[in-house]
DNA sequence: CTGTTAGCGCATTCAG
DNA sequence: CTGAATGCGCTAACAG
């Protein structure tokens, strides 16, 4: 291993102390005749400055960490992509730790981001508990939560129960009054609870007879398909997907049982990801801005690094995304033609 | 901010001297007396060490730095899976830089880490140029490549070549004679090049008559599906993409044709993505093992870093996805029931 | 404006 | 086996 170039050598090779090279590097309070002099010793010597010793000193290392429940997700890529896009800018960089969906290990983690002595943490959690709030209080690491609330916590999340609202909403619009609702486990509050109580109360409200089934179905495409029979088996007018994943799932279990989308059943899902554009019939969805949320995250977390007061009660838009799997049973039967492929944005 | 224990904290505690501690921490070449009482006092003040000075002294950090070109992508979220899968357990973390699909920044990136200080580098390249060789010779961080390939650079990447084969051969089996092949520039030698001249070299091969047309989409479903028309226009009996988003952008446009799949054109595709599964007709596809490639990348690396001898010539499997959306000319016409859902491993 | 002097927290000689 | 001493590379007072 070469020896790195250091602030030393640096100073050598333009005449100055070690100090004045470290105050141009920084406050850049020198004397533009010696500012000129290290600017070519740097270039020369391609001197790029210990990280590690920075930090030892400063307590600010341009680091932040991220706690992510998986990495193979199309929302935590997403989210990546966004809080990218306002830290990178900034020179900061990211440690990413994955929790593997398992609330243990999320804690474990933020505890041994902060240890690390990272400027601020953003977690993207599967579940907030008490423990969570517990360790808040503990570490002094300006923390953000995203994908789920807990009051106490700053907490960045979709509305996810305004999203079942509007789904609920808009499938009493069109006639629909035997639903069955294919969701996961309640301990993931936002996708578990929120929405499927929001669907549920949009969806009965005022709408007599109207009745909403729960099947429980994990989250993967394959989970949603084996839970294919036991939905049918309740005889829906319409199958709502709690993420677009489980939606794709039944769609496949469907197809294969020739049952006829959206003119038999109709189906639709949570979370507008692009794919759910080209599959057929293209899927009806409410779409979540998962870059948006980063971004807000990141900057929540940069003013809280910066001990600003930031806005926490920020909301985040959702959209309706309404294509082709879902009939409207109120218009007379016209079997759909299948419409221009659309994207998001 | 609270002040942290340090070792000094503890040596004081367990009245030794920070030495002792720093040994009891490290070698271990400490009386058992002491040793317990070192352990004692690292338990009550829930000692946990400086990561940054440790790093100062050691040269050796536990980090390592991964290059990606995006976030929001299948195969970039499996390759993560995998290298976090035997990093993690060795206590290093990562270090995650974005290139955005942008060579010249992916340069930056890796020297970038470097200069941090970072144990090795893993690069997701979207494409290895004269520049990279070079940069290679100038850093002393261990650099694995992973993707593409080029002399002189520890390189892993899938055999993009056999899978056309693999697709040529079996799409010739099946007695198809014109071929269009959607794909991307050459610029990506994997993708564009490689897995395109596999393919034509097979599929012609002993295939008299066989043509192999050649439309350039861009990576994405929307501009896969712009050229649908384009492609028809062909008149192929099948189409093969690049990767499997190019297939499903084609396949939807085909669906809004009304163009039957695979009954009047067969469609395939590279990559074995999960939702190749969920669509219907289901996508024939060659599939990569992301995931391992990120674990062995990432055994490469640990074996570089400690000065190991690696056996770099490694190869990574191919899987034949047989599903709905191909004919097989060959054989007597039968309508194809919908098979059944079927994922990877 | 600038050089000198101290450490940050730890690992590592080097004498005991 | 152990403690004292040294310095990693850098920033932050401190006097000029």
């Amino acid at each position: 291993m070469e020896r790195k170039t250091t602030i030393k050598d640096v100073a050598q090779l333009a005449q100055v102390s070690k100090s004045t090279v470290s105050r141009y590097l920084n406050d850049g309070y020198v004397s533009s005749e010696k500012a000129e002099r290290i600017k070519k010793a740097v270039k020369e010597l391609d001197f790029k400055g210990n990280f590690f010793a920075k930090r030892l000193k400063t307590k600010h290392c341009q680091l932040i960490g991220l706690v992510l429940p998986r990495m193979d997700s199309v929302s935590v890529g997403k989210l990546l992509m966004g809080i990218n896009a306002v830290f990178e800018p900034k020179g900061y960089q990211a440690i990413i730790l994955v929790s593997q969906l398992n609330g243990e290990k999320e804690l474990n983690n933020i505890l041994s981001l902060h240890q690390q002595g990272v400027d601020g943490i953003i977690v993207n959690s599967v579940g907030l508990t008490a423990a969570h709030a517990r360790l808040r209080q503990e570490i002094s690491t300006p923390l953000v939560f995203t994908g789920q609330k807990r009051p106490g916590l700053i907490c960045l999340k979709n509305d996810d129960e305004a999203a079942g609202r509007m789904m609920g909403a808009y499938l009493k619009e069109c006639g629909h009054r035997r639903a069955v609702f294919a969701g996961v486990t309640e301990t993931d509050s936002a996708v578990g609870l929120e929405r499927k109580r929001g669907f549920i109360d949009a969806f009965t409200a005022d709408n007599p007879g109207a009745t909403v089934n729960f099947v429980e179905t994990g989250f993967d495409f394959l989970g949603a398909y084996n839970k294919g029979a036991e939905i049918c088996a309740l005889n829906p007018t319409v199958i709502v997907g709690a993420t677009d994943n489980i939606a794709l799932g039944v769609l496949r279990y469907l197809h294969e049982q020739n049952i006829k989308v959206p003119d038999e059943v109709s189906v639709a899902g949570f979370g507008g990801y692009e794919v759910g554009a080209v599959v057929y019939p293209a899927l009806t969805s409410i779409a979540f801005d998962y870059e948006l949320m980063g971004m807000k995250a990141a900057h929540l977390l940069l003013d809280m690094i910066h001990d600003q007061n930031s806005l926490t009660g920020d909301t985040l838009p959702i959209f309706f995304l309404e294509r082709e799997s879902v009939l409207d049973l109120t218009k007379p039967f016209a079997p759909k033609q299948p419409e221009k492929f659309t994207t998001l944005t």
